[in-house]
RNA sequence: GGGCGCAUAGCUCAGUUGGUUAGAGCACUUCGUUUACACCGAAGGGGUCCUAGGUUCGAAUCCUUGUGCGCCCACCA
């Protein structure tokens, strides 16, 4: 029996043993639940954390918010889906690899070899992926490990090389040249949400090309100068006009450059010299001006980072060296004009922080614009805005709807290829100017395949249906087995973060295959901030460890702290003294319910017989919370679920209630009808605890216990939703006992409810002040001398009335007059309101009733309060 | 440059369509208790709801403005 355990809750005996049984349950796989065959499915896809990731505090708030999604609708009689998987991160993947090997053997990744290389990352994985679903597990996750899933798994290698040619083959993938962001130090490109800006001091260098062109350019790369075949200007610009539509050929420091004038109006008359010097090849505004004005493009830079053979004394420098080197040359040439610093922003690597060389490459492109002909001839990008614009898709917060959408809005193709090798290898072939994009090499000699890989959101955009059976699942545009049970999914819960990365992504991948929408509602959480406001970052050491929370406070306590005190989609500060009040909670929690389990038998009570008014009050706000947090949770409320909850269990039942059922006895029935009700609704929000519980005392598991709901209840007698006001009830029956027993109010002393025992008065009077003394401020005082001997007596059927103590003369007045003067304020505050013919003229009826009945009663009490000061002195 | 968010008790934050005298947790003060729980209980102090206007019978809540923080996107030659 769970009351010789232990006096306080210690989670390390319980979480491990209680998530085991629920694994060896089978219940998380919701194929295997008691279910009719009708039974609505509910589906969340858990959005697949990094293999080399720990678990960290975010990965902490999304499992906290969707295993209790998940076990709640579990429990309501959903078949419940939640999808385990975990993402092969290409890049950040490869790169912690590289860095590992480096550190342990001095080698790069090139010194392995590709083979060799690949072969150690997937010995990384294994090891990697192991912890951080091991983590997962600690915090109670019930998702289905049935049907875990990995980004680069086999059946996901699978969908993605179908999805690639499928896409190819309707025009929406296609090659081609342009510019790129570049990382020189991982080797690849990166998708223009991959780049980070910092800001930087800069040098900004301001020269002429040659002497033969007095034309002035200001640049911070003069290296990409070599590359530049056209100068800009402002079409305002009168200094420049008469240059417009010219050719300038010149030698720019040995270089033969020839030069376009055109007119731009990107062009910033105010910066630097008015002029911009066009590098088409190496920058992104350029190269769209390149586009434009039809020019030429000339690549300065390679991969490597180092100029190109054909620029006389400059080639095979590294970008840095070259700069030095023309600057210098600028300066003994007599054209450096002037060199400044500036604030700018660079452009860095979100994996690795190198700085971003924008370069024209030939890369795989999935088109945003090109119209498709299975979707009404509509392009990716129209449909993605158009199924969150008619709500197919609902934001929570509503806010991020036009956060989405502006974003989709200016989306620009998306470069899918990276030059990477760990990921997936794009399904196409070379031989020589040829391309086949093909599931099978082509047979004829000489065809090899692309060295690309994909963009690691690729295949994590097609996670919704990948993780379902796509493209098995989905033939001749007929949904089957997991696909046609659980796509689209219900919920698509994940940090705001990662809006435009991830989830347009998927939502574009899902409208291309399927024609549908891969969720209906995506949940923003908002990010874990530490106690100074700050990002948690590995660097800054400021993070904290949830499993150290965890071992700590336990798993529960942990998902509490994370539930409360937040709104979605804002960011919010995380101090340890939040998991340790939710512990206290768990404690107090696991007391409640020894104290009632120790009372009773092993039954439940579903029909409890309610006596006295006690049980009546406790009763109906035991369902008026049953309702609220079904409603809350509904309206994925999760923090003032929680809240209210928890609020009732402590205050309500454990601090009022508890204590009168030590003095009115046989409560049995009552408290553990509402103690298994009460565990079922807890389950989802801290379901160790809860499970800890319920297995001490039913035989059964409580995870597919059937969620409560009020009409579970209505056959309960005597229980009338409207009549929960306990102040009423009493305040009736003290006045009826007032007159009955001829008492008057009077000078020094306060009366409470108690019931039988004194000594159990005595013991649980303060649990009992708070509530009366709240509640009915009239009924404090009453003659002592009046009192019967035994100082207890009846002033209804289940109230009695007992003295219990003298009260401070001088104490009493203060209070009082304290009491007074509030009430006279509000008086005051009333009558204005019901003097101002306004208000009784334009407020609802309902309202002013209330306001004139408030002011009655009022009235009355300060009447009443004026005899006690009267009497007192 | 464009967009978004936040500002409420000492701290961290709630506050649902405007409607009782604005709440919680932590911290603080005083007191109590040791067979459900000290990871406890009771009582208490603490707020011009950032500023200035407006709408309304009524504003923490809606509108406008200012200030201070924070974030996102674009540009940065």
């Amino acid at each position: 029996m769970l009351e010789k355990i232990s006096k306080s809750y210690n989670p390390e005996d319980f979480e491990d043993k209680i998530y085991k049984s629920w694994e060896k349950s089978g219940l998380f796989n919701p194929d295997n639940l008691d279910l009719a065959e009708s039974a609505p499915s509910y589906t969340i896809i858990l959005p697949p954390p990094n293999i080399t990731d720990k678990l960290h505090m975010g990965h902490s708030v999304m499992i906290a918010i969707e295993d209790l999604l998940i076990r709640y609708h579990r429990q309501k009689g959903y078949r419940a889906l939640w999808l385990p998987g975990t993402d092969h991160a290409a890049i950040a993947t490869q790169n912690a690899v590289e860095k590992k090997i480096l550190k342990e053997t001095g080698k790069t990744r090139h010194d392995l070899g590709k083979e060799e290389f690949l072969k150690e990352v997937w010995k990384f994985i294994d090891e990697t992926q192991a912890t951080i679903l091991k983590q997962i597990k600690k915090m109670g996750a019930s998702l289905d490990w049935s049907r875990l899933a990995f980004t680069l798994d086999e059946p996901r290698q699978k969908a993605v090389e179908k999805m690639f040619v499928d896409m190819y083959e309707s025009g929406v993938i296609y090659r081609g040249e342009r510019i790129v962001n570049w990382c020189p130090r991982c080797h690849s490109t990166l998708a223009d949400d991959e780049v980070e800006y910092k800001e930087k001091t800069s040098e900004l260098y301001t020269f002429y090309y040659s002497k033969d062109l007095p034309i002035a350019i200001s640049t911070t790369r003069p290296e990409t100068k070599l590359g530049d075949t056209a100068i800009a200007v402002n079409p305002k610009d009168k200094r420049y006009s008469k240059y417009l539509g010219k050719t300038i050929n010149l030698s720019f420091l040995g270089v033969d450059l020839s030069l376009q004038v055109i007119a731009d109006n990107l062009v910033d008359k105010s910066f630097g010299s008015g002029a911009l010097g066009v590098t088409p090849a190496h920058s992104m505004a350029d190269w769209q001006m390149a586009q434009e004005h039809n020019l030429e493009f000339k690549k300065v830079i390679d991969e490597d980072g180092l100029i190109k053979n054909d620029f006389s004394k400059y080639s095979k420098l590294s970008s840095l060296e070259a700069r030095k080197k023309i600057v210098n040359d600028l300066k003994e040439a007599g054209l450096l004009i002037k060199t400044e610093t500036i604030e700018n922003s660079i452009s860095t690597c979100y994996r690795c922080s190198s700085v971003i060389e924008p370069l024209l490459s030939k890369q795989w492109f999935v088109s945003v614009d090109k119209p498709i002909k299975h979707l009404e001839g509509k392009s990716l990008k129209q449909k993605a805005a158009e199924v969150v614009e008619n709500e197919e898709i609902k934001f929570l917060p509503a806010r991020f709807k036009q956060t989405y959408l502006n974003w989709v809005n200016n989306l620009h193709d998306w470069c899918i290829s990276r030059q990477i090798w760990f990921g997936h290898r794009i399904p196409a072939w070379h031989r020589e100017d040829e391309v086949y994009v093909g599931f099978e090499k082509p047979k004829e000699a000489g065809w090899q395949k692309d060295e690309d890989t994909l963009d690691t959101w690729f295949s994590s955009g097609m996670w919704t249906f990948s993780t379902l059976g796509w493209p098995d699942n989905y033939q001749n545009g007929e949904k089957k087995g997991d696909l046609a049970k659980f796509h689209p999914t219900n919920v698509l819960e994940t940090g705001y973060d990662i809006i435009t990365l991830w989830v347009s992504r998927m939502v574009m991948m899902s409208l291309f295959t399927l024609n549908e929408v891969p969720f209906k509602e995506v949940y923003l959480h908002g990010m874990i901030l530490d106690g100074e406001g700050k990002k948690m970052s590995k660097s800054k050491g400021n993070g904290i460890d949830p499993m150290d929370l965890i071992e700590k406070y336990g798993a529960d306590a942990v998902r509490l702290s994370l539930l409360t005190g937040v709104t979605p989609g804002n960011d919010s500060r995380y101090s340890e003294e939040k998991a340790e009040a939710k512990r206290n909670f768990i404690n107090k929690f696991w007391n409640i319910s020894r104290f009632i389990i120790s009372s009773s038998d092993n039954k439940i009570n579903k029909k409890a017989q309610l006596n006295t008014l006690a049980d009546r009050w406790i009763f109906s706000k035991f369902l008026e919370i049953v309702e609220n947090t079904n409603e809350r949770l509904e309206k994925k409320d999760f923090s003032l679920a929680t809240e209210e909850l928890i609020n009732f269990i402590w205050n309500d039942l454990a601090n009022w209630y508890l204590e009168i059922s030590k003095i009115e006895k046989n409560k049995e029935e009552i408290l553990s009808c509402m103690l298994s009700g009460i565990l079922r609704l807890i389950h989802p929000l801290a379901p160790f605890v809860s499970e800890a519980i319920w297995q001490s005392w039913q035989n059964t598991t409580l995870m597919t216990e059937k969620y409560p709901s009020i009409s579970e209840f209505v056959n309960v007698e005597n229980v009338d939703l409207k009549d929960f006001e306990l102040i009423q009830e009493i305040i009736v029956a003290i006045r009826e006992a007032r007159s009955a027993h001829k008492i008057e109010p009077s000078k020094k002393i306060a009366a409470y409810i108690v019931v039988n025992k004194k000594e159990d008065l005595i013991k649980n009077q303060q649990a009992l002040i708070k509530n009366l003394k709240t509640n009915i401020k009239e009924l404090n005082f009453i003659e002592k001398k009046q009192a019967p001997k035994e100082a207890v007596f009846t002033i209804a059927s289940d109230i009695e009335i007992y003295l219990l103590q003298e009260i401070d003369k001088d104490q009493e007045l203060e209070r009082l007059d304290k009491e007074r003067k509030d009430l006279e304020k509000y008086i005051k505050i009333v009558k204005v309101k019901l003097d101002n013919s306004d208000f009784v003229k334009k407020a609802p009826e309902k309202v002013v009733k209330i306001e004139k009945e408030k002011l009655k009663s009022s009235t009355e009490k300060l009447e009443k309060i004026i005899e006690k000061i009267k009497n007192l002195k």
